[in-house]
DNA sequence: ACTGTTTTTGAGCAGTTGATCCATTACTTT
DNA sequence: AAAGTAATGGATCAACTGCTCAAAAACAGT
């Protein structure tokens, strides 16, 4: 056999993925990667292939960090409960993410349209997003929890488009606690009275 | 006196709009200008200083227009119908907007936090729409349009956060006809019942 | 028509970019 | 220990970046 790697993939991984959340595509240089990953520039190329490939990867790391988060925040029985506690996950990532923000939305506006991989992935999450959401809802209306004369699929995307705009506002104003306000706003929205 | 200049300003800065617009700021290059402009290398130099200065006197421009439309598309007396159209003026510029999205939170994606001057700008135009949105929120709630067990501030910024996903959502799914239905849903939560 | 001032012009600067070449090194297996 | 294979390091590529220089051209006032 060969020469084994020197460095393990997820730990340089992480440490190129910290750069582009904090730099953008287009303003991380591979010198800048070098750097930080600590192995040779040859190296990069070897295992991760290009810059884009590479920053792929990087996002896509980055979202499973996020999702896992996201999850994990989770908690309750009701379909309220489980919204809010969502919702307060995402408000409490927008003011502790800081100045960086999230990094799969700072791509989006950095790269989409013309990066057509960077936004088959979001259109992917989206999809996925609504679903779930969307099922969720379904479920605290078919309960009682929530009013039945609106859409869950249009009550899902109004969720989602308000954490976007939570996630963005989080990265221009950071440190600031107004969000869980706003989460709860949209909670309360829903409940049947 | 001197040669006069040979060119309009507001013309050729239209033009460098719509590329930065398009294709962000790094992803713009002085080369590109020159050719989008019209215009020498130089005369651009002599006449709007460096890169970032022309970048944001296109930015201002850009917002001066998409402010423009969002004013001239609010109609009625009532405050919700006015907040309405509003919204509805936000949804339209997103699917009408195609992929190119909004131009300022394009550039809050791709520039934020370095570019603190991006910021900044964002942050006044945060702050003003903040004040103008609570202002018709507040009139709403003494008149009995809305419904007055919520701060109007809160309700400003949810009403924002809600528009900058919008926004956000246009960019990547150009074409997209829902945001008119977010839109209404976020206004009917507003209202009395 | 001349002068003074400014714009315009095209060439070209130094620095950086992503990517590649190739000799060297280091490991695994036989 | 020898052979085979793959990672490594450093030098370097051509292309592109934002920007500047100096000469030429074009206007306004006299």
């Amino acid at each position: 056999m060969a020469r084994p790697k020197a460095f393990d993939q997820d730990t340089v991984l992480v440490k190129a993925m910290h750069v582009f959340w904090a730099r953008g595509y287009a303003g991380t240089s591979l010198d800048d990667l070098v750097a930080a990953m600590g192995i040779n520039r040859q190296s990069i190329y070897n295992t991760f292939g290009d810059k884009h490939s590479l920053f792929m990867r990087c996002l896509k790391m980055y979202w499973q960090y996020e999702l896992d988060r996201v999850y994990e925040g989770i908690k309750g029985d009701k379909a309220e409960d489980r919204l809010r506690s969502m919702m307060h996950e995402i408000s409490h990532l927008a003011t502790s993410s800081g100045e960086m923000g999230c990094m799969l939305l700072n791509s989006l506006g950095e790269l989409a349209p013309q990066d057509q991989a960077v936004v088959d992935f979001y259109l992917k999450i989206d999809h996925e997003s609504i679903q779930s959401m969307s099922n969720r809802i379904s479920a605290g209306q078919e309960n009682g929890e929530f009013e039945s004369h609106f859409n869950p699929s249009a009550a899902a995307k109004f969720l989602i488009a308000l954490s976007i705009g939570i996630r963005t506002l989080g990265k221009v104003m950071p440190g600031n606690q107004d969000f869980s306000e706003i989460a709860d706003f949209a909670i309360d929205v829903l409940k049947k009275r």
